[in-house]
DNA sequence: AATTATTTTTAGACAAAACTAAAAATTATA
DNA sequence: TATAATTTTTAGTTTTGTCTAAAAATAATT
């Protein structure tokens, strides 16, 4: 398989457990930053290996095979990241991109030891569950902080956006996985929501809530 | 700068350091399992590139800057062997062909991560010394095993052919890197050898022989 | 229902990196 | 030195993955 189709298969299995639907050419073309003529002549080329259900005009969802080898990139970018984390002090806004690059590594062995070095971890640095070498992948419980209601408590345990932009935010706001968040008010006007963190109450907008996930507490 | 690109300058750096000459596109054909057709299309992009000194029909050799190009290459691979070996317990023999993947992994930040991680290696599992951030090398004083005279004490520092399988003897044989290994005598008929290694006598070839590199004690 | 807008596919082209076959240059040999 | 053998380069294809522009299908609006 090359880094192309590993790739096109990623971002759709990304898509669609996201929407949990049939994924578009043109959605496949815009998360890749190419054109839908080249989504759809790499969909071909899918389809004819057996890794997606692709009928013209109708939308692409993954196949069996084609969802456990996505589960499988899935799997060694986010254990990479873990790594690149915890055992060589990278900041977790700056292991993506080297991530993109490791996720490609073909061997089968060196992941399931870099798994066992690394402790089997269930969960990477932004808190995105690992699948297991089976595929398997254990979903936690968790919600947007947009959604709390007054007065109730969620610890920090995922982040929506990805981006090093909002996780260097985050890091300025000292708002890290495991942290204790209080839900104070909500501002009717611009949704904007007064929180605790740390000791400190802190204003954030909507935004910023709508892309971490907590768990209540 | 693509894989191939990278394949071809380390190619290139180890031909000319073996023999510090000029390389023929021949000889790099062959050392990469392709044609000379191929090489000469590289050969030309490469110049363009300013990475190597080429003129038709004369051989070539690297610039100052792909020297350096090639050597941060060699850097990679070495110190990802070492850590595939010291620190997920994979077996010498294991490591070249992940290894050559994981060099090409783009990231500078990285490798001199990996490297502090790994304690900062002067050479990879194989005896085969490391480059350090800048391109320095040091170089350690070695021969092969064949070249002693008899009586002579050696200690193993490192293996000339790294295929699996003359490793995998080796490891049949319990000769590893510091072995202490007494020369006995030579066999004038077919230049093999009496060893003494770990208190046991032994017989090896003068294949075997001209493949183990040794530090005089 | 007909027209318009959008999405998707097809057709044709291009760059990278490989190949085969043939030509040109170099090297070896008689 | 002339001829033969070898090496290297050139010319022309192929495959992979991309692109643009045009055609076809689907979806949205009058
Ligand atoms: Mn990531
Ligand atoms: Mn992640
Ligand atoms: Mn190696
Ligand atoms: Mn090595």
């Amino acid at each position: 398989m090359t880094f192309s189709e590993e790739n096109y298969l990623k971002t759709i299995y990304h898509l669609t457990t996201a929407s949990d639907s049939e994924v578009s050419t043109n959605a496949i073309a815009e998360k890749m930053e190419t054109k839908a003529s080249s989504v759809t002549d790499m969909l071909k080329k899918l389809a004819d290996k057996g890794l997606v259900n692709y009928k013209k005009y109708q939308g692409v969802s993954l196949t069996e095979e084609g969802k456990l080898a996505a589960k499988m990139i899935v799997r060694k970018h986010r254990l990479w990241e873990v790594f690149l984390v915890e055992k060589l002090g990278f900041s977790w806004d700056e292991v993506h991109d080297i991530a993109e690059q490791l996720e490609h590594i073909k061997s089968e062995k060196l992941i399931n030891k870099l798994d066992d070095f690394l402790d089997n971890p269930t969960e990477d640095p932004h808190g995105d569950p690992i699948p297991d070498r089976e595929g398997r992948i254990v979903k936690i419980e968790k919600q947007l902080l947009s959604e709390l209601s007054e007065n109730q408590f969620g610890i920090c345990v995922g982040v929506k956006d990805t981006s090093s932009e909002f996780l260097k935010y985050l890091d300025k706001q000292e708002i890290a996985l495991g942290s204790k968040i209080e839900f104070l008010s909500k501002e009717s006007f611009d949704l904007s929501l007064r929180i605790k963190v740390n000791g400190k109450e802190l204003t954030i907008s909507n935004k910023i809530a709508s892309n971490l996930f907590v768990k209540l507490v």
